[in-house]
DNA sequence: CGTGCGTATGACAACGTTGTCCAGGCTCTA
DNA sequence: TAGAGCCTGGACAACGTTGTCATACGCACG
């Protein structure tokens, strides 16, 4: 029999099926164990490198996995095994800087433990969230760390009761007890609103994203705590919530800047905002102070240089994914809520004194 | 009551799951099927949305999925079907930001047609990227976008063969005749010197990184082949090439301004070359001319703009994705080398004229 | 020489899903 | 009313791997 058979069986029904959707006919260890000339089990011994496999042996099944290109297919494995060594990213948007470095720390912890990675961005859409998480979990990661969209995470339940390690970051669960991990945001912010007032302003603009958004809320309710400690009433005309897209960004600061009482100083809720308003600010003629949420890659040499409160982005991304390989080590158990400190980063523009 | 079979055929092992955490038993079609009193095939049947199921029957099904918390085992679906509706993804660096919107990109498409993304990074690490390209590999994804690290990917010859869709981004492969889809490095880097000289500078210097890389030695041979359209003899002391980290980067463009006859002019070969470039230019006296290759946010706020030889990310991410869903479809076959235009964006570094 | 023991190997049954195929029960027509 | 066709629904065998258990062998010992 010169001709080797790919596959002994009926290669006939194999060759007539249908649907062509089979991956091109890889070998199995089926095959490896019969070019090999030794049963299925020993192969399977030799790829997962158990022991109890004579030298001899073990090189007879080493050249046939070389000769055929044979590669377990792990889909299989985890069907027997129960667990897949990967884990799931939910995130917002892949193309946002401030989530590039989050992804990556989870990665690394990821791949120390052995485990792949799967993502997908949510686009900010809740119920792309949910499928996107389900669809992870139908596919049987192991955990699940999650940016939320939305504000209802009950559809996770049946996930997490089942054995799906889970971890939100930078945004809380909603409705469901489950691990947080947080940056500080109404800290960071009352601190930021806090450096402008030091600095001498009171007529202080916000503008930031909607309130239903945590984080959003969060950076507001520090941005009234700082303004609220120094006995400044806040008025209607200084606040922009809700507002995200350049264009109504830059209406947004442009009317705080203008009319008979304009703002000396602006606090931003996001590097999005930040970045709009420092195009703004940079045609006003009188210098306005800013202090933005979120650091901003070139802020140090920009004139004057973006003051901000800095989220450790890696950090975030690093604790939240080694609190769900704890998890899943059963070393944790009880769901906590977990806030990263923030870091006021001074470069300039949020020490400008009030002008006008 | 003694422990017997873990899963019996009765429905009755639900109330098991509720009270207790059991760890990764899961409900599966079978006790779908026991609890709604129908056979296995009925409710693959109504989870997969075939015809053929009376609407009473799909009713009692479906309540039963969801007292149950059933999810379907995407695993097992794989191993039987033999297409698990996901691509890999190995990238460079996740929290560069230029990869940001190519991976947002291959992840938008990769959606579009139904598929999950599977990725990680390889850290510029040959090893890295194959042992990650092989475990997507044993994951059975049906493509691989990959954006090479080493510069031999003969590994994945036989996965190529077994029917693994698969596309280069940003860098060739090495060694193998496959899809790829590059920017044009090396026209890009040309016309960004020439923008250079067509403002008078004659000594203009260049800082890239190895030249092993493959995008690296074309933007060098871009620069080059200004430097010799226009007949100026290129000096050494002009180029550094493997040089990335900053403080080595720092101080090859100082040397470069130091001197008798310093340059007045310097390219750069990616973005983080460029950034700190930026900051060295800053604290010189005399105005020094700068185009960078790869766009960076906020280049249009510094004073002078940066002009850049941009790429177009989202692109060269969208059309190696689509590329790889062609190639499953079987509409394309021969392997075929793109190459997508850059643009030079002029902003006022690049069109100061020499000084000193 | 029989017994016991340890070691290398293989047979076989899961894992949870889907494709194939067949069995009833129904409707429709001649 | 019988036969032909349709619609439902279910039994069963893969898919490729790993855990369990049995076998065959070599060897030392009584």
């Amino acid at each position: 029999m010169p001709e080797t058979a790919r596959r002994a069986d009926r290669p006939a029904d194999r060759s007539d099926r249908l649907s062509g959707t089979r991956y091109g006919n890889r070998p199995t260890m089926k095959d490896v164990a019969a070019r090999a000339g030794v049963g299925l089990k020993t192969v399977s011994r030799v790829v997962n490198g158990e022991p109890g496999v004579t030298p001899d042996t073990e090189r007879r099944v080493q050249e046939a996995i070389e000769a055929l290109g044979f590669r377990r297919n792990d889909s299989a494995r985890v069907l027997r095994k129960g667990r897949t060594a990967s884990i799931g990213l939910v995130l917002e948007d892949l193309a946002d800087p401030f989530y590039g470095p989050l992804s990556r720390a989870v990665e690394e912890v990821a791949r120390a433990h052995g485990a792949l990675l799967i993502n997908g961005s949510s686009a900010e859409d809740p119920d792309r969230e949910q499928e996107l998480a389900l669809a992870l979990c139908a596919r049987r990661v192991d955990g699940l760390v999650v940016i939320p969209a939305g504000d209802d995470h009950r559809y996770l339940e049946p996930e997490i009761k089942a054995g799906v390690a889970t971890v939100f970051v930078d945004r809380p669960a909603g409705r469901i007890d489950a691990d947080v991990v947080l940056s500080d945001n109404f800290g960071g912010a009352r601190d930021g609103v806090a450096h402008l007032i030091a600095h001498g302003h009171r007529r202080i603009g916000f503008i930031g994203d909607m309130p239903r958004i945590h984080t959003a809320a969060e950076r507001l309710r520090g941005y009234r705590a700082a303004m609220e400690d120094a006995g400044i009433p806040v008025e209607d005309a200084w606040m922009s919530l809700g507002v995200t897209d350049p264009e109504r960004v830059r209406r947004a600061a442009e009317a705080m800047l203008s009319g008979p009482e304009p703002v000396t100083a602006i606090f931003t809720g996001n590097n999005r905002v930040t970045v709009t308003v420092i195009r703004v600010l940079a045609e006003q003629e009188r210098p306005v102070a800013l202090v933005g949420f979120d650091d901003i890659e070139l802020a140090d040499l920009l004139r004057p240089g973006v003051t901000v409160v800095a989220q450790d982005a890696a950090a975030l991304g690093r604790t939240a994914a080694e609190r769900l390989f704890r998890q899943l080590d059963g070393t944790l158990i009880t769901p906590e809520r977990i806030e990263l400190p923030t870091r006021l980063v001074t470069r300039g523009s949020g020490e400008l004194p009030p002008a006008g």
